[in-house]
DNA sequence: TTGACATATTAACAAATTATAATATGATAA
DNA sequence: TTATCATATTATAATTTGTTAATATGTCAA
């Protein structure tokens, strides 16, 4: 028995973008983000960049591919990852407006 | 010894915006601050309004005033919450804009 | 092939969040 | 006053998230 039918309306949307904004609501994570949205980086880079360590850096663009935040390709040894979602893409350059004036 | 010292500008800016994106991140935490976005409520109307206990919206209240996202003022036996802050307005308008199209 | 580099996955644990229940405080009306 | 309604606080159990470490996989160059 899903939940979804007893939700309002509201609630429903507010449930769905609330999934997505939980991946932007950590530091690093909506770091990523934030070089991502200037264009396609590979995994090695958005470590440099970010500082965090090999594994969790893969394990959060795991969990931002798996909400269809970031898509990614191989690129000889590399993986580059990039945003291809409009709205991701929005949301960043508000956020961007709001917090970076 | 604080660890701001380390932070680069960038991941300084990030740090403190998603504080305040963090609480946004929770179904019945947004619709409060969606239904405060069109003016102030009383807790018991926010109560109504999301589903939620009695509890729980204080709690979320409190947690959003000690982060500034919202001030109270009592009117009688009632207690009125509201947004007082320009950027937390902007960014749920800039959330329904993306996520109620 | 093998070695080296780039990335992904898994397990395990610590820390934070969410939700519920119980109780406390504060205001008003009778 | 006291009863009642509105809200806040506290304690705590349940769950989720964040992090690290170890290991696996995949690709290329020698």
């Amino acid at each position: 028995m899903s939940k979804a039918q007893t939700l309002s309306p509201l609630l429903e949307q507010c449930d769905l973008a609330a999934r997505t904004i939980k991946l932007l609501a950590h530091p690093q994570r909506l770091m990523i983000l934030c070089y991502l949205s200037e264009g396609s980086k590979s995994v090695g880079e958005l470590q440099r960049l970010c500082g965090c360590s090999q594994s969790l850096i893969s394990q959060f663009l795991a969990r931002m591919k798996s909400e269809d935040l970031v898509t990614h390709y191989r690129e000889g040894k590399f993986v580059r990852y990039e945003i291809r979602n409009r709205q991701i893409l929005q949301l960043i350059r508000a956020l961007h407006k709001i917090f970076c004036p």
